[in-house]
DNA sequence: GTTGACCTTGGTCAATACTCTAAGGTTTAT
DNA sequence: ATAAACCTTAGAGTATTGACCAAGGTCAAC
């Protein structure tokens, strides 16, 4: 078993945010000694390393919980629901993937009719670049 | 002119979001009318729906200040430093673009992996995936 | 037996971006 | 004329994702 200051070193993270993450209901609540100290198990290292990988791929801490629960009872949920979770990520992620496209498109297309020089900045309006025509 | 509640409504917020811009300096105070009620014109339409564009793509308020700021008053800003901040905005865009898209990769992979359908997710390939092995 | 590293709780703070409340004034429709 | 819907302000509260702190308990080492 570990303490939490271990398993904070083995999971890359730091202690507060292991009971940030008791606190959050993420995780359940450790165990303790008969100092009061938590203790972990390899089950619950697997676990916060779940959630800082999930995290890491982009999924929010409440998306993480959804996918938390259907991992700790997967007989009573369907890879239907995990996918849904991914696929709207996914969706989620295409949109803001397009807009940044456009804000990129729109800026590139201002500086390249830019003079760049002293001349006064007439007419170099962003809002003007970005706005829907 | 728009009173505040009207042009919340054309621009898909709330009349507190609105203040709330305006308190943080994304928006000049507007002007009022007798009564003290704050009035809007298309300008500012195009100002706030240029906000929550900038917004739902993934910049911050800050940011986006910094954006609005390119539409420069022309008595004092040269084209050279509108291509600058341009410029600038141009490659921090191109790297989230470049790590939205990695996270997209990688759900993407993920998803497709995973049958999707009513089987108990037991072994579902996401779950799978984001486990520590 | 005391130092130093670790743990506990409860609390505050931080940045971001709102959201709501209270208490009151204004406009519009019936 | 009155009710509904709208507006004003200042200020407090919310959600997210933790980081940091104080005051104190515990544990291993030297």
């Amino acid at each position: 078993m570990y303490r939490i200051g271990e398993l904070a070193i083995r999971c890359d993270v730091t202690a507060d945010t292991i009971r940030f993450y008791e606190k959050s209901g993420l995780l359940s609540p450790a165990i303790r000694n008969a100092s009061g100290y938590r203790l972990y198990s390899e089950a619950d290292k697997a676990k916060v390393r779940f959630i800082r990988r999930a995290k890491n791929t982009g999924f929010t801490l409440q998306e993480i919980s959804e996918l938390l629960s259907i991992r700790v009872d997967p007989q009573h949920h369907t890879c239907g629901e995990v996918k849904t979770i991914a696929d709207d990520k996914i969706v989620e992620l295409e949109h803001r993937i397009r807009e940044l496209k456009r804000f990129q498109t729109s800026l590139v297309s201002l500086s390249e009719k830019c003079c760049g020089g002293e001349d006064s900045a007439t007419g170099c309006s962003i809002l003007d670049a970005l706005e829907d025509h």
